[in-house]
DNA sequence: TCCGATTTGTTCGTATGTATG
DNA sequence: GCATACATACGAACAAATCGG
C-alpha cells in the first residue's frame, strides 16, 4: 500500500467515496492526474484500470473516464438476503463500550442482522479508512462512536456522503456538531452538573474537575461542572480543572492531581472525574498518599460502570445506561432501515434522538462536609 | 479482438479451457510468451493482468503464473474482495474478552479482514444458530471461544461441517475433547496448580477452591488444584471444593463461601478463585464480615485483569495474555486461510496451537501463614 | 464536414525492486 | 549467492475516438 499507483489509486476512490466525484462525472483526465500526482501515464493507468475492473470508474475512449454509478449495485446489493450492520467504535476494550455493543448485538441478531465491528483508536485517519471500507460494501445501517468529536471532524464528507447514500447511520455517545445526525446520547452537560451539584449541596466549595476534553462526552461535563459552580455561586479556581487527551490520559490527569494534593496550601476537599475508570486511579493515588475517601476528599465518578462497586470505597457515581443503550441504537437502526425500505410510505424525516437524562447514584466515596475545614 | 494483446488472452485462455494448462499448473513465463507470441512483455502483463482479474490465472511474484482452480465456490470467494472473519464469543462484554477482541481486530483489520461479532451468551443453542449462519454465509474463517466447553457438544457436527467445507477455525481459550482443533489457549491445569502450589509454599493447608465447571477453563484449573495437593500431601475437604456454573454464578459460590466461613470450626486460611471477577466478590464478602486480606484470608485470583489493580488490596492472580491471545489467533487463521488457498503447496497438516504457559503474578492479596493459626 | 485539440487505447523499450527456489 | 519470475515505474510513440468550432 505504498506503491505510487496504489496510493493514486486511493485518492481517486476517496474523491468517489466522499461524493467528490458523482455518478456519471467525468473525472480529471490521466494527463491532469499525472501532474498532479507527479507520476507517469503507465501508473496513472494502472490505478484507473483498477478502478475499472472494481466498477468504481469506466473510461470512454476519446471522452474521458466516469464515475461508475454504484447505487444500481447498491440496489441489487440489498436484494440480496444479507443484512449487515457496522458498528464503529473507539475502542473495542474501553470498559463501558463491551456493554453497549452487547446490548446492540443481542438486538441485532434477534433480527438476523450480522453485527461487524471496527475500531478507530481514537484516530480520524482510521475512521476515515474505515468509513470508506464501509461505503464501498453492502451495509444496511451504520452505527457510529464518532471519533475526537469534541473536533471538527475531517470525514464529514464521508458522513454527508452516507446521507446522501441513504445509508442510515446514528451516532452514540456523542456526535459532530456540524451534522445534526440521529443520535443516542447521556445528556452529558447536566450529568456534569449533577456531579458538581452533588458536591456543593454537601458543603464543598474547592473542587477539582477532570475532564477528557478530545471527545463530546468529556467537554459538556466540563461545561456542567463550570455551570453548577456559577449557579451556586462559588468561585472557581482554574487551576482546579484539569484537561487531558487520548494521548497522555494515562498521565496527565493523576500528574495534575498530585500536584493539586501535594501543595501545601491546598484546600481541595472535593474530585469530580471524568469516568469511573479514572477516578480508581485517583483513589490509588489518594491511597499512596494516605488521603482517605470520603474522610478527607469526596470524590464523584461517571458510567456506574462495575469499578464503582469494586474497591473498598464503592463510588459515587453517574448512571450511563450502557447495554440499554446498546439496544435503543439497535431498535433505532432498525427502524430507520425500514422506513428507508419503504421510503413511498413515510416522508417525513422522523427524527428519532434519544437524550438520557443522567441520574447520580450515592454511594460512600462522598460525603457531606463538617464545619471543620480539613487542612490538607 | 485484433489487438496483440487479446489475442495473447484469447491464446492463453484456450489453452486453459481445453485443458493444456491444468489447475495449479505454472503456464508459460512471461518472457517465455513474449518469444512465443512477438510481443513486448507488457502486452503480456496486459494479457495475463486481464485474465487474473476475471479469475481465470493468478500470479506468485518470484514463482510463476498458475492456472486457477475454476471449480465451485472457490470461484465464487475468490472473486469477491471482501474478507471476512467471523468471532464467536460467549460474553462480549466478560471482562477479558473485550481485550482478546481488541488484540484480534487490530490485527485482523491490518490485513484488511473485516471483523463480525458473534456471542452465544454460552447457549449451545444460539451456538447452533451461529455457526449455521456462518456455514451459510461466505467467510474465510472463524476463531471460536467454544460453548460450555466442558460438556459433550451437540453442535460438534457444524464444526466437522467446517471442516469439511475447508473453512478454517480455531478455538481460544477452550477447545472440545472430541474435535481436537487447533487451539490458542492457557494451560488452565498448570494455572489452577500454580494457584494452590502459591498458597500451599506460604504454609496454607486449608484451601477453598471456587470453580465454574460448565467450561472447560474451570474444570482444568480445578484439576490443577486438586493436583497441587495431591503433590503436597495435602488433604483435601471435599467441602472445601465449590462448583458453579453460568446459570448460578451469580449467587452459588458467595453462597458457599459464606457457608463456609460462617461456620464456628471454620480453619480456612487461602481461598482460590475461579477468576478475578469472582474474587472480587468474594473480597467485598469478606471485607463485609470484617475478615481482612491477606491477613486472616490469602486469596488468589486468575487472569490478572485490571480488576487486580482496582482495589485497595492489588489481587495475585494468573496472567492471562489477553490482547496477545487475539494478535495470536489472527495470525494464525490468516495464516491457515493462505495454507488454505494455496493447498497445492503445503499438504502437511500443519499443526499450529498454541498453549501459553500461566505465570503468577503476586501481589498484596497472599501472604504466608504465621505459626499461630488463625480461628474464625 | 472537416480540423485540431484532447482523451483514452495499444504497443514498444528500459530500468530497478523484490520474492522464490 | 545466483538466476528466474513477477512487480513497479519511467519514457515515448502512434492509433482511435470524441468534441467544439
Amino acid at each position: 500500500m505504498e506503491t505510487k499507483y496504489s496510493k493514486v489509486k486511493q485518492a481517486i476512490k476517496s474523491r468517489i467515496i466522499d461524493g467528490t466525484y458523482t455518478p456519471h462525472q467525468k473525472i480529471n483526465s490521466e494527463s491532469e492526474l499525472m501532474k498532479e500526482f507527479g507520476v507517469s501515464r503507465h501508473t496513472v493507468r494502472l490505478a484507473i484500470g483498477d478502478l475499472v475492473t472494481t466498477g468504481w470508474l469506466y473510461r470512454e475512449q476519446g471522452s474521458g473516464t466516469f464515475c461508475a454509478d454504484r447505487t444500481e449495485e447498491n440496489h441489487n446489493r440489498t436484494i440480496s438476503n444479507q443484512k449487515n450492520i457496522a458498528i464503529v467504535t473507539t475502542f473495542i476494550s474501553d470498559y463501558i463500550f463491551p456493554s453497549i455493543i452487547r446490548g446492540a448485538e443481542s438486538r441485532l441478531s434477534q433480527e438476523g442482522y450480522q453485527v461487524s465491528i471496527f475500531s478507530t483508536n481514537n484516530d480520524p485517519e482510521k475512521e476515515r479508512e474505515i468509513l470508506e471500507k464501509i461505503l464501498s460494501q453492502s451495509f444496511d445501517g451504520v452505527i457510529v462512536e464518532p471519533t475526537k468529536s469534541a473536533f471538527s471532524n475531517p470525514n464529514i464528507s464521508y458522513y454527508l456522503n452516507l446521507e446522501r447514500l441513504g445509508l442510515p447511520y446514528i451516532m452514540i455517545n456523542a456526535y459532530y456538531d456540524e451534522l445534526e445526525p440521529i443520535s443516542i446520547i447521556v445528556d452529558d452537560e447536566m450529568g456534569g452538573f449533577i456531579q458538581a451539584e452533588h458536591l456543593i449541596q454537601l458543603g464543598h466549595t474547592d473542587i477539582a474537575g477532570c475532564f477528557k476534553t478530545d471527545d463530546a462526552q468529556g467537554t459538556r461535563r466540563m461545561k456542567g461542572f463550570l455551570k453548577a459552580h456559577r449557579k451556586y455561586g462559588i468561585p472557581l479556581n482554574p487551576k482546579n480543572i484539569i484537561t487531558y487527551d487520548t494521548e497522555n490520559k494515562n498521565t496527565k490527569p493523576l500528574d495534575e492531581i498530585e500536584k493539586i494534593i501535594s501543595t501545601k496550601h491546598n484546600t481541595i476537599t472535593g474530585i469530580v472525574g471524568y469516568n469511573d475508570e479514572l477516578v480508581i486511579e485517583i483513589l490509588n493515588l489518594l491511597r499512596a498518599k494516605k488521603i482517605t475517601v470520603p474522610g478527607d476528599v469526596s470524590i464523584v465518578g461517571y458510567d456506574d460502570s462495575f469499578l464503582a462497586e469494586v474497591s473498598e470505597v464503592k463510588l459515587t457515581s453517574i448512571i450511563h445506561p450502557k447495554s440499554e443503550m446498546g439496544r435503543a441504537a439497535a431498535d433505532t437502526i432498525i427502524e430507520l432501515i425500514k422506513i428507508r425500505a419503504n421510503k413511498n410510505k413515510v416522508e417525513s424525516p422522523y427524527e428519532h434522538s434519544i437524550v438520557y437524562n443522567p441520574k447520580l447514584i450515592v454511594r460512600n466515596s462522598t460525603k457531606g462536609l463538617t464545619p471543620v475545614e480539613i487542612t490538607s
